[in-house]
DNA sequence: AATTAATACCACCTTTAAGTAGTAATTAAA
DNA sequence: TTTAATTACTACTTAAAGGTGGTATTAATT
């Protein structure tokens, strides 16, 4: 139960580019603050860039800035590119479809929270998280 | 955001072993009926038996049955053995200890869900979530 | 005593996630 | 125009999860 490395340092990549609202913020730069290997974050920001998310600016002096506003950027929308999201009628048990018809034996008590997980991935926004964290 | 294939498979196995309710059932016949590869289903049941919920009866005309009462096994119990469980202070984005004073940007939204998760894990036992399968 | 049907154990193979390496392409500055 | 600093691309390596194969051990039946 938990999400994917990638999901993660995608999360705290953009909380920070949120936070620091400068006009470009470089890869190094971003390896550096959040302690995340740098070959492998270029790799996610390569993603984030594919996906609308970010915008990147190449040669010297380039960077990666937001591609739209932080209000408009879900959680939800980090976690689809990476596979990591709650899937609409998806088995908590793996066998396939569930539903009030045909319940595994965790249904019932999976609905609450799920549907509140779901909530939260949708409705939480960049702008919104960023300004509660006092970490990154 | 899922559990792993060995604890989907474990629950299905001991929900299936709760309802049979019969003195001994065999890897075969549980392999057969829960579609889970043999050869994966018994090393399962290894881990099961190591762990105390399950004993076994080695030979011919052997197989398993609950080491406990059904209402004695919670889920989380089943959670711990594959390490797939929800730890306390763990952070959703992976940094680190998360509390009030020191909080990742996901924190708030992350309390409601994540002690909802941890109570239905931790109070949902076998003999109730068995009675309200209608698969498995 | 031999056979058969079961679990236990150990080592291996496969797939996916995670992480690394090197080089090409791009662009600002010297 | 050369150099330096940056992202983009392709391929590889490593680690962990998922899954398989073969044999030893056990115990009831024949």
């Amino acid at each position: 139960m938990k999400l994917s490395n990638s999901s993660q340092y995608a999360i705290r990549i953009l909380t920070y580019i949120t936070i620091q609202n400068e006009s470009l913020i470089n890869a190094f730069k971003l390896s550096q603050t959040l302690q995340i290997p740098y070959k492998f974050l270029t790799k996610i920001m390569t993603a984030l860039v594919k996906a609308d998310l970010v915008e990147s600016t190449r040669g010297r002096e380039g960077g990666f800035r937001l591609k739209k506003e932080a209000s408009k950027i879900k959680v939800d929308d980090i976690l689809n590119i990476f596979n990591d999201n709650m899937k609409k009628e998806e088995c908590l048990l793996g066998i396939g479809q569930c539903d009030t018809h045909c319940k595994c034996a965790l249904h019932d008590q999976w609905m609450e929270p799920k549907l509140l997980l779901q909530k939260m991935f949708r409705e939480s926004n960049l702008e919104a998280i960023s300004k509660k964290a006092t970490k990154v």
